[in-house]
DNA sequence: GTCCGTCAAGCAGGC
DNA sequence: GCCTGCTTGACGGAC
């Protein structure tokens, strides 16, 4: 089991996350040393990880800031892919496994056709990023977004609309929500697709579908074995003082032992999704300072 | 110099 | 109808 957390270490600091506004995005000197410098930041967490021995990280989504926007100034993937090799070189030989999560906007089911392809062009940044890294066992993440009041319909236009692009399904996994899409019906789909599904353990306790957490984990697990690569799992906690679904600074222990016992000795990568990020790893006794 | 609202983008649900 | 949660940096204007 490799343990990992998102996108920034808060003790270093560092983040892979730099970013800009829109309409600076003409300053293309700026914009090819702020790629930089967060290539610069995954390699700094990459080292300062793997001393701990944390084998899993997130990239953060913004680490291409407006890579699938129609109005990023040049060719990213050229420009930048000898410094995401490297990268990728790094993590291999650390033995850090990869992962992109898109988010929010991120819809391929959305009924209005710009929404979706604006989607699927994110999708396929992570895809390219991950195939110039040569990040062979990263997953990119994904909700499967709104229902529009049709869960069943929404489903199928999901799968129907994700089936052509075999470059992004290559990463793409499904992760359960904790309103709309269940453990099970995250994993229908994925099989539609002959793609993994990734159970959050905190979604799933918010929106269980009727299934105890380790019938998810019994359902999920196996999903992995189309990519014949160890499966990979999301855990947080409730913050106490916002409303249901808001993550807490860390993780409640008794929530850690809890998938633990649900996983009942199969194997898995867990990542740990705090707003303390790394710090966050004390929990399942890991050395972070 | 610091604070704060806004920024590409969507949805669901609580008030 | 508005605000918040998903996440959490940049940046311009107010003070």
């Amino acid at each position: 089991m490799r343990l990992g957390y998102p996108a920034q270490n808060l003790t270093i600091p560092e983040t892979t996350n730099r970013t800009l506004r829109m309409k600076s995005l003409r300053d293309v000197e700026r914009l090819k040393t702020l790629i930089r410098e967060n290539i610069t930041g995954l390699k700094n967490i990459l080292g300062w990880n793997a001393e701990r021995g944390i084998g899993l990280f997130r990239i953060g989504q913004d680490l291409v800031p407006f890579a699938s926007h129609p109005a990023f100034p040049y060719d990213w993937e050229s420009e930048h892919g000898g410094e995401l090799r490297e990268a990728g070189d790094l993590a291999r030989k650390l033995g850090v496994r990869l992962s992109m999560h898109p988010g929010q906007y991120i819809q391929p089911a959305n009924p209005r056709p710009e929404v979706a392809e604006r989607g699927i062009a994110e999708l396929r940044y992570t895809a390219r990023v991950f195939d110039l890294m040569c990040a062979h066992d990263a997953a990119t993440v994904l909700h499967m977004g709104g229902a529009h009041g049709d869960k069943l319909g929404t489903a199928t236009r999901f799968v129907e609309a994700m089936r052509p692009h075999v470059d992004i399904l290559g990463y793409l996994a499904l992760e359960n929500d904790e309103r709309t899409w269940t453990a099970s019906e995250v994993v229908e789909a994925s099989r539609a697709l002959n793609i993994p599904a990734i159970i959050d353990s905190f979604h799933h306790g918010l929106n269980p579908g009727g299934l105890t957490l380790r019938e998810a984990l019994d359902l999920s697990l196996p999903t992995w074995e189309t990519r014949a690569i160890r499966p990979k799992l999301h855990i947080s906690s409730q913050d106490p003082d916002k409303r249901p679904g808001g993550h807490a600074y860390s993780v409640n222990a008794r929530d850690w032992e809890e998938l633990l016992a649900a996983l009942g000795g199969r194997d898995a990568d867990v990542m740990v999704e705090a707003k303390g990020k790394e710090q966050a790893l004390a929990v399942m006794g890991v050395r972070v300072e």
